[in-house]
DNA sequence: ACACCATCCTAAAACGTTTTGGATATGATG
DNA sequence: CATCATATCCAAAACGTTTTAGGATGGTGT
């Protein structure tokens, strides 16, 4: 007979129960939507409703389970509680460590995001804001990707370059974390020091590279040109993985044949591909070279040998990166133009003093082990 | 004189520009509303346009900059293009190569995605269903996350503890993976073998912990239950990373003092973290002891030496998941129950021939090398 | 001349909220 | 008794779309 039985939910899932509406709600109730939305939506005109009524909508509503349809709201309010997150990609460790900072920081305030990564493609950086936008979007977090527009929405840019005006931009210090890094590094007696640059269009890569080459300067370091070399060209590089950008160059380094008995990497991703690639050329980390990453992403406590790092608080940084852009969401602040953060050497094993013999060696036929030199606290 | 000049943008941000409205484009175009929502929205009623209609309002849509405001939208076609993924941790291996397979797919068919990630906290894990409901979301994927009441939209299921009706579950085929991972150790001849056990609660724990029983029995391994240790209790196991649980569960592998030739872990993460304990302890990988992890996280290629491993394709497990959610979501088909995924056997540098005599060596107090013993094809 | 049918378009009612500008009742005030 | 606050509440318009149910126009066949 009835035709509704034959309505086959063949998809497994419950069926969708009709949600209670405002209007639904008012009814139950014997009052105007007008006098619920007040009340519901804590506005201040809520304070014009008399006490034993507000505690009956809110009764009421928990009894109806009513939940406010997020999308009718948005119409008048212009609010999604949402933001957005751009990266190069959401599975490197670095990004996902920032990732996760703001969205503990976000969970808390009762935002979502979106995250878009745009694995180094163009369109995808050039369109995604707009495409964001339309999700309605209050605010974004570039991660690593550049901005060539302004956009309607506060901007919180970590370590990158984003250009744009009135946005905050969130970098380590490359000054100190550079200083730090010469200075361990000259300390343990190094001189030949080789350096993987980061990826060339990166704002980091420019900042870190400059900084350290003064810090060099000031020992009286050179760092011989050919013991140089570079992740690969933003955003291209981005296809690839860190670790295999960092391996690559390590090669190239080596395949330059020029003396280096110490290795600073642009980050601690490539910092681990480049020791494979040392590894697999029989040389030892750190009796041959030393190797000295940034960042510390959390793996870095577990390799072997532990990584030595110029750390930067990712997670911290994640949520700094969330609070400050609620911030200039809420109030009309310009929030601050740059948040330096301080770099923290962390010493492990990757670092050893520098034995004067070892400067020249090549593929080592014998395999020696990477035992720890400098004795450490455990984290 | 004017107010208006005072309204001071201190946000320094782009002012937010007027946007074109359907109303507006309408007027513009001197056609009702109606009819420009009919072509805009690509309804079947725009056939009943005129061609030259249709031209002119897609010019003028172009001209104007015209973008539908997805919110409105929403309240007719309750379509959001979002779907939520609910995960222990964004930050973790294994959840980001997940979740970056979930975005490649996704982003093809114009969905963007909400994560949530519950750190294994109840109350995030109960709560956070709803509340993405609220968002609007069209979907859920579980990755490794319990659920314990019915949705009302589609649901898909990584590898877990998710109950519920109509949702499909991708797994690795547990059987296949322990059988690979056993006959490996044994053809090289390990019989005294520990087991680092997923969290306790977690779904592929027991599959594969039963799976690793049975094969073993088959080969006549009787499993000690001394060299049986756990990443800890799920979800609580999650308020640590995956290395730090498995770094744990193999020092007290250690402390239990029965030797073994072996140690398979519940994944690579805890693998990287296990070796590391072992390599604390004087222990040679794969010389004294070798280490089998599961899932080949991007990392496991890189790691010293490399990580010998069961893969699981996280990358296209996530594609998949998605693939799967958007045809639920778009036709009523309930989807599979069940997909089963192939895994493989990754041989590496971590796995080696038992050496008859290590079997009982403890705390070396000369730490020496770890280098590849089996010969094996770059990847 | 008429009915009839295509073809092309539109008015108005939704969708589920917020917000504006009152309305109503009550009691105090002069 | 008219006036006026005060305390509560509400009707209706708005937000920007989609959708339903036609309306107008012009050509065809008789």
């Amino acid at each position: 007979m009835s035709e509704r039985k034959l309505v086959n939910n063949s998809s497994g899932q419950a069926p969708r129960p009709p949600r209670t509406t405002l209007k639904a709600l008012a009814h139950h109730l014997g009052l105007s939507p007008t006098t619920v939305s007040f009340v519901i939506s804590g506005s201040p005109l809520a304070e014009t409703i008399a006490k034993s009524t507000r505690d009956r909508i809110w009764a009421a509503s928990e009894e109806l389970n009513y939940r406010p349809n997020v999308f009718a709201r948005y119409l008048h309010t212009k609010k999604s509680y949402s933001v957005a997150v751009l990266v190069p990609d959401v599975s490197d460790e670095y990004s996902a460590a920032l990732i996760g900072g703001i969205e503990s920081c976000l969970a808390k305030k009762g935002f979502f995001y979106f995250v878009v990564s745009h694995r180094g493609a163009p369109e995808l950086m050039e369109k995604s804001p707009e495409t964001l936008l339309d999700r309605g979007v209050e605010g974004m977090i570039f991660i690593n990707t550049p901005l060539h527009q302004s956009l309607p929405v506060p901007v919180v840019a970590i370590c990158d370059i984003t250009e744009g005006p009135g946005i905050t931009r969130i970098m380590i210090d490359n000054n100190k974390a550079a200083a730090l890094a010469a200075d361990h590094l000259v300390q343990l007696g190094h001189r030949d020091i080789a350096v993987i640059q980061g990826p060339q269009g990166n704002g980091d890569t420019e900042h870190r590279w400059r900084a350290l080459r003064k810090a060099c300067r000031q020992k009286e370091i050179q760092i011989d040109p050919l013991n140089v070399a570079h992740l690969g060209v933003y955003p291209a590089c981005n296809e690839r993985t860190m670790a295999e950008n960092g391996f690559d160059a390590a090669r190239e380094l080596l395949a330059h044949d020029k003396p280096f008995t110490a290795l600073v990497a642009f980050n601690d991703a490539s910092a681990i591909g480049a020791i494979r690639a040392l590894a697999d050329a029989g040389l030892r980390v750190p009796q041959d070279i030393s190797v000295l990453g940034f960042d510390d992403i959390p793996q870095s406590s577990f390799t072997v040998p532990r990584l030595t790092t110029i750390r930067q608080p990712l997670a911290s940084m994640g949520e700094l990166a969330a609070e400050t852009l609620l911030e200039k969401i809420a109030g009309n602040s310009a929030g601050p133009g740059l948040l330096k953060i301080e770099p923290e050497l962390v010493v492990r094993e990757t670092t050893a003093p520098c034995a004067p013999r070892s400067a020249g060696i090549k593929i080592a036929t014998n395999f020696a082990c990477p035992a720890p030199i400098i004795a450490l606290p455990e984290a």
